[in-house]
DNA sequence: TTGACATTTCACCCTTTGTTCACCATAATG
DNA sequence: CATTATGGTGAACAAAGGGTGAAATGTCAA
């Protein structure tokens, strides 16, 4: 993943500074360091190195910018980490699969891939057996097909809709009833940005 | 792939930049090493070297300029021959492009890449603008998904069925009739071995 | 529960950079 | 000899990058 010369700058410091002290700076500390005077300048900086794959960060969490190793990235090869079942909603296996994903199909940030199994998806001509390639993100945007986790333990695929202050998980079958709930008992997982079929 | 002096010189270049620096030029360092006076000039140069398989770009984006790996082929390169519509059977247009496509979607022999245009496989699941991935062949099996070249002008996507002596072509789509014709009229270019869609 | 400390978001701003268009010259090619 | 690829100029434009300032929201420990 390609870097500017700014975020490269703050990218050394970070480094730097997790070397140092063991825990990573905070906006502030960062802002001081370059003489910026918004933390918003700041903001910006790293949420475009996490897009980028350089770092990661836990959400209203301080001090919480990771490093991600190298050699973790850029690699076509993604992990295969396992079913996602549509109609019943299944834990997500992590296995230590990889498969081939041309280079096109990744997009800023991590990349993993799902085998879909059943047909709640089939309208949006997604069928069992195809593999879903996702961005690992943990917010989606209406209408983006997200991975959910719902209660902190089953995996499902649907449509992401925010409706005032609730969420509704839509099935792409009209057989299916969607799933509603709250931004509080779910977490995205991920967004699908491709899909793979094999004959 | 061949390449010109010139753009030998600038990725050249590049990699001592990229090596040095860590991030890639701006088009604008790059016209000023050249002593160039136009962007529009190591613009060219730069989607030439793109073409031509030695580096990579995003659209849009400051920086992004990668140099590609020769090595890291997991997915190989398949040219994509242009558009085949299953609506309205079109010429199938010779293009000079590429496209990286998973190992495991590779069979024996010749393979190749389409973007579908219309609706016709919709049933299939096979919607507009996906890739298909097919392994060139003169004969298919029953119930398979072709390209054929009808008449010897129109290539058009269609499920293969033979019915006694003569051929059905038959689209995944109520809408749309199927085409009756016989052996000696059309050409099987390919089957269908696979399908990618990007969001 | 209440602060203090941090992160996140909103509404703006200007600058840098990449992309495109029209037009030109020259060498290579069938 | 016409045509096509390469190499260029110059200007206009759109998108991304980089920033400010203030307000809102989250987290955690006293």
């Amino acid at each position: 993943m390609p870097i500017t010369r700014r975020q490269k700058e703050i990218l050394d410091y970070l480094r730097n500074f997790l070397d140092q002290q063991g825990y990573s700076p905070t906006l502030e500390e960062i802002a001081h360091h370059f003489s910026l005077a918004s933390l918003n300048g700041v903001y910006k900086h790293l949420r475009a190195l996490e897009e980028r794959g350089f770092i990661r960060r836990l959400t209203n969490q301080a001090r919480s910018i990771q490093l991600v190793d190298p050699e973790s990235t850029s690699s076509a090869v993604l992990p295969l980490l396992g079913y996602v079942t549509a109609g019943q909603p299944l834990e997500a296996v992590v296995n230590e699969e990889n498969i081939a994903v041309p280079e096109t199909f990744q997009t800023r940030g991590t990349n993993y891939v799902l085998q879909v199994q059943g047909e709640s998806m089939i309208e949006e001509h997604i069928q069992d057996g195809d593999y879903v390639i996702l961005e690992q993100r943990s917010e989606a945007h209406n209408g983006e097909m997200v991975v959910a986790l719902i209660d902190g333990e089953k995996a499902t695929l649907k449509k992401f809709y925010r409706e005032q202050d609730k969420i509704r998980l839509q099935p792409a079958n009209a057989a299916l009833e969607p799933i509603w709930t709250t931004e509080d008992k779910i977490q995205i997982q991920g967004v699908v940005v491709g899909i793979m079929r094999k004959y």
